[in-house]
DNA sequence: TCAAAAGTGTTGTACATACACCCATGT
DNA sequence: ACATGGGTGTATGTACAACACTTTTGA
């Protein structure tokens, strides 16, 4: 589902709120880049052009289904990780009519993506690495900076690195998405001890394979200790 | 401005937005306990209940310039920091129809509250103590509940606190402030020491007065150090 | 045997915590 | 004199940064 404020038409036959839309800001990190999945519009005033995706939003259902719904449609993946960013609104933010937009950003397993859902109606879907993307229609790049210096606080605050990696992926992956995001490298001695002293990684029985040196032991997130420790007050920090 | 969701009518002339509302959840501190100004409604569906201060957005303005000029009609006072939550927008939060509310919170120095504003046109505005607070109309008691967890993480991450208390304060009176909103108690000379490190406090020629104890000298908080050291990289944290 | 990454050890420093203690002032 | 908060000092532990070092494996 590309539609954005260009092209208010819908397949569904819901109703839709008028001036309300959802934008999605999605990363993804392949090869040591953080990148973010755009859309390229087929029409409207904005046609030929990249832009984030988005699409209206039904009166049935509240933003966040609204979201869901276009990341399904989009990715054919269930279960995003998924926050709201928060309104823009300037009044002249989207040129035809007076819109104001959720944005949201969601982070995805770059091995769940397989390419553009059968049946969606994007013209052209792309992966581009966030640091080379300059410009964008409408408000877009803004609100894909908010939500670049939102996943920024969250890394340091939330274990939620594990969302763009595979289940089980090796410490020094880990280390390279948190330098890759932060913007700095760190020290790997270190950068072990303090997130396994943590607990919050189930190390596995299990090692690389098919690598040009000594193979890493692989580990998984484990969701539940993590609950368990943030109930004692435990608070993830980097 | 007292107007909600229940009575879409405007003094003003300009054309408002349907379907789309601002509430506020404003802070204050006073004799130890944080508190939060409500407001009683005229009429409406929710007639004689209290909830959020709120209000329509103009075409021609952005939700903060909105949320800026309900809080000036409310309170009288400019510049009141102030940011935006997100957006509240299950389908069934507002009774009569679907409306989605973008949520925002202020910090208001007691002492500039001068009653309400001649004018306004609100029926009823009283403070109340947060943790007392124990219903609202429509969904404005959860919008409290990510108002008061948005400023528990903000004040231990950014200097925001100096905005709940007079120009000059003493170290103590900030450390009651820190306790009061984060529920816990802290070491009084290990706050001392940690906060005075960091130099954003300008200690000023000047002491409590009528007070029957040792007078304790008095701070001022000093924005443009706090500017120069972010730059820096300089991270506050409590 | 070399390259490359995996993984361990060590040391200094900074800061948080906990708590003992003295100071100033009004009643 | 004593209560109340203002303010300083000090010992202990923990965590982090920096960096040296050993281990494993494929080419």
């Amino acid at each position: 589902m590309t539609t954005t404020e260009a092209s208010k038409t819908t397949s569904h036959s819901a109703p839709i709120l008028d001036s309300i839309t959802i934008d999605c800001v999605i990363f993804g990190f392949n090869q040591g880049s953080l990148e973010v999945l755009l859309v390229k519009h087929a029409d409207g005033i904005s046609k030929d052009k990249w832009g984030l995706p988005g699409g209206w939003i039904y009166t049935d259902e509240s933003t966040d289904d609204a979201a869901n719904r276009l990341l399904l449609a989009l990715t054919g993946i269930k279960d995003i990780y998924l926050e709201q960013l928060r309104a823009f609104s300037a009044p002249d933010r989207f040129p035809v009519s007076r819109v104001i937009t959720i944005g949201y950003y969601a982070l995805l397993k770059r091995e769940d993506w397989v390419g553009l859902k059968p049946g969606a109606t994007a013209s052209e879907v792309a992966w581009f690495k966030v640091s080379e993307v300059e410009t964008l229609i409408y408000d877009h790049l803004h609100i894909l900076e908010i939500g670049l210096k939102r996943l920024r606080r969250r890394i340091k605050q939330e274990p939620i690195g594990f969302n763009m990696l595979p289940e089980k992926f090796t410490l020094l992956q880990l280390m390279h998405l948190y330098e890759e995001i932060l913007g700095y490298e760190m020290d790997k001695p270190n950068f072990r001890r303090k997130i396994l002293r943590m607990n919050l990684l189930t190390a596995l029985d299990e090692k690389q394979k098919d690598v040009s040196h000594r193979a890493a032991k692989l580990y998984r997130f484990n969701p539940e200790v993590y609950q368990k420790l943030q109930q004692k007050g435990f608070n993830f920090e980097f």
